[in-house]
DNA sequence: AATTCATTTCAATAATTATTGAAATATGAA
DNA sequence: TTCATATTTCAATAATTATTGAAATGAATT
């Protein structure tokens, strides 16, 4: 993780949409959701909800898989965890805290 | 935490400059940086600074004390936690992964 | 191959956020 | 009380991001 990465990251996450979506995913966890049933959960127009989808998929905080007519969307644990751990990189000069270690979610 | 802090935190770290200072700030722990310093650091105009300052302020991500001439930034490292729990809050349906075990920093 | 449903793209506009430099405030030192 | 240093505020401008609705694409069904 370096920086640039981390700072798209991190704008994917600070809209109100983006992140009930994002937050939506985390809860679904390995079933996903499709876009549609995304745009009535989250209450967005579907080109809006795109667009967003858009900035998740390029900072990678998201993936997808066609599955038939619908475009079913996970949340990328792995890539979150990167984040995190970027966050809190050498924190308290090095101090005994146990910084490294959290995980957003372990499946 | 709730949606509305929760965006405004994230935006708070959605920024190169601050991201800079909030990773300066982890680092530094309960030492904490004064504007001056951050401002070479990240290499910013001082009125720049005290803008970013002003908004990670907000967010309730840093916090700071007056000290002398000095004015002393530190990060708040409850808040991020409690920003981190939100964002894995019920992870993966209840399926049994410990996303509300992990801190940004236990100092 | 025509139709329907799911999703994305595009262009225009609106809204928000960042940068700049000058001026103001606030603290401590001479 | 004057001076120097540290920081913040303000107004103007520049840059980025979000929303809208219409049109386009893509995949299954008839």
């Amino acid at each position: 993780m370096n920086i640039s990465s981390a700072v798209q990251a991190l704008s994917a996450l600070a809209q109100e949409q983006r992140l009930n979506i994002f937050r939506a995913l985390v809860q679904a966890g390995s079933e996903g959701i499709n876009a549609g049933r995304m745009s009535e959960m989250i209450g967005s127009s579907p080109s809006a909800l795109s667009f967003h989808l858009k900035s998740m998929l390029e900072a990678k905080l998201i993936s997808y898989e066609q599955k038939g007519r619908f475009v079913i969307y996970q949340a990328n644990f792995a890539v979150m965890n990167q984040l995190l751990a970027y966050l809190s990189e050498n924190c308290c000069q090095g101090t005994s805290c146990d910084a490294e270690q959290f995980n957003i979610c372990r499946t």
